[in-house]
DNA sequence: TTGGCGTGTAAGAAAAAGCTGACACGTGAA
DNA sequence: TTCACGTGTCAGCTTTTTCTTACACGCCAA
């Protein structure tokens, strides 16, 4: 069911980033009632067609919509733009596992090995500690 | 299992906003591992305090982390931090509806009423195109 | 040839997010 | 009193994202 396993951190990270924004959720939902045009998107939901295309573009990298270039009967090029039936699953474990696997920067996480002792410590130092 | 049915557009929006950025993925990491106070948790994962108090009141306001304030034995008041076991789907349906009930700005969307009608002049406009 | 409609992209303004350094406050221990 | 360690927040800078305007190209129809 969720790809999730296959997915890296940064995949997850570029697909939450993508999906994180108001605009591009509509852009889904309108693209969810059927595969659309750009231009025609952009007329239908209110939005110029630059900033569609670079919202699209967005989604497209973060692999949530497909878009491919057609050739209707008059002649005309369209890119043609549909949804990707994704499913992802969204919890702590996943989000942290995500974490682990993220190429960005430094790469540190020294409390991670650390299991035991560092538990020990960790409950030296709470000391007790109660609901204020 | 998952409460997405309850959660307006809004709130789903702000968790996958927060979700979306590196830093806070591995804030919920290392809470994963066990509750922590901010200050420590600054330490352990090399982020400065001020920083790591923005990106907590952001998963926070998100819900998808908690913390309590607490006195230690020794009279020091401190801020402990956990995740909340949270369970989110994501599916383009699951965007779909969430971006239906988001509260910014126009509101709009002439297409979906539209069912029938707008199916025929859709089909009608894309006149047999065929894959480039 | 001109106009309409489709494509793409680049330049620069505007807005939002991210980050740092410094400040203020409180407590317990040396 | 002074120091270490916890809390919180604000001003201002840097960086990224978002958005508009403007341009270039192709094809068909009038």
């Amino acid at each position: 069911m969720s790809a999730v396993e296959t997915l890296t951190g940064d995949d997850l990270l570029k697909v939450l980033a993508a999906l994180g924004n108001p605009h591009r959720m509509r852009i889904v939902e309108a693209l969810c009632e059927g595969r659309n045009y750009v231009s025609r998107l952009a007329r239908e939901i209110g939005m110029s067609r630059p900033l569609l295309h670079m919202h699209l573009q967005r989604l497209e990298s973060a692999g949530l919509v497909v878009g491919t270039l057609e050739l209707s009967d008059s002649g005309k090029a369209m890119k043609f733009f549909e949804v990707v039936p994704f499913a992802y699953e969204l919890t702590p474990e996943v989000i942290a596992h995500a974490a682990g696997t993220l190429s960005g920067a430094d790469e540190a996480d020294p409390a991670a090995p650390a299991k035991e002792a560092d538990q020990a410590a960790r409950a030296k130092e709470e000391e007790g500690a109660r609901t204020q």
